[in-house]
DNA sequence: CAGCAGGTGCAAG
DNA sequence: CTTGCACCTGCT
């Protein structure tokens, strides 16, 4: 175990996981990120255009962390292919080092179920509830325990009153739902990855509480379908506010943006959130 | 205290 | 098929 840098363009660490993908990390006082997924926590920070995994291993770094922080894919090129756009020139400069983490698809399900009416510091509240009843022990910081999410099996005893109590509120029985469609078969998340876009968005859809959004997010942040468009209210806002200038559809707004943005969709996405988000845009 | 937040299901038109 | 509203919870 060492610490493991590694140079890279086209990144930033902090931008790639405070954008709002993913919700299981931590900010240290002296600016490194604690990072828990896959089983792990990992120790990491960024100086310049380097990035120190710390407590680590080389191959755990390509077994692991070059896939979730999708450090292998050409950004400088995707971002250069949107920046005839105005707009979103002007995204991408704002926060010009976002990648699209690469997260385990049954913890992006939940987490994304969570989502729903929720603002980030929620979400993050309820993950960590329900890690702590149910995951594994992996370590401590700072005197607190730090948990994995729990599988579909950790989870099989669950009633909807104790997701409920863990201040999940109405989405305790979204959340039963998912694990009993995944311990019975009915839903096989490993064979997603098999599935089209289309077919896989149509079973993660079958699940109570999983909408058009959430299955968008599943696919983007967790099956690698970058060309998907997940819209949700600041997406809406931002894609109303430079391109539709009026209120529009979410089905209208879907086929816009696969037109403009084409198979590269969900990276606009991405970029167009941070920024609408951040900046309040329609609001 | 009422209103609202990174949506969705459900009942009614 | 489309629209409107309730929904846990916690913060303003």
């Amino acid at each position: 175990m060492t610490t493991f840098i590694k140079e890279i363009e086209d990144f930033d660490l902090e931008q790639t996981l405070e954008c709002g993908q993913c919700f299981r990390y931590m900010k240290l006082d002296d600016g490194h990120y604690k990072v828990i997924a896959h089983g792990k926590v990992l120790e990491v920070m960024q100086k310049n255009n380097e990035i120190h995994f710390h407590h680590t291993t080389l191959e755990e770094y390509h077994d692991t962390w070059v896939h979730y922080f999708d450090l292998d894919r050409d950004y400088r090129g995707i971002k250069s292919s949107f920046e005839e756009d105005l707009v979103m020139k002007e995204a991408i400069a704002y926060k010009p080092g976002v990648r699209i983490i690469k997260q385990e698809v049954w913890e992006c399900l939940i987490s994304f179920i969570i989502s729903q009416n929720k603002a980030i510091p929620h979400i993050q509240k309820i993950i960590k509830n329900i890690s702590e009843a149910y995951g594994d022990y992996i370590g401590d910081h700072d005197g607190e325990k730090l948990y994995t999410f729990p599988t579909p099996e950790q989870l099989r005893e669950a009633t909807e009153q104790d997701i409920r109590d863990l201040k999940a509120g109405f989405r305790a029985p979204y959340i039963i739902d998912a694990t009993r469609r995944v311990l019975t078969g009915e839903l096989d998340l490993h064979g997603l990855q098999e599935l089209t876009t289309e077919e896989a968005k149509k079973e993660l859809l079958q699940i109570k509480g999983v909408g058009n959004k959430i299955a968008d997010c599943v696919l983007l942040f967790s099956l690698g379908r970058h060309e998907v468009f997940p819209i949700d209210i600041w997406v809406k806002r931002v894609m109303e506010y430079f391109y539709l200038k009026e209120d529009t559809k979410l089905d209208a707004i879907q086929v816009y943006a696969k037109e403009k943005f084409g198979r590269q969709a969900g990276f606009a996405q991405q970029y167009l959130f941070y920024y609408a988000r951040e900046k309040k845009i329609g609001k």
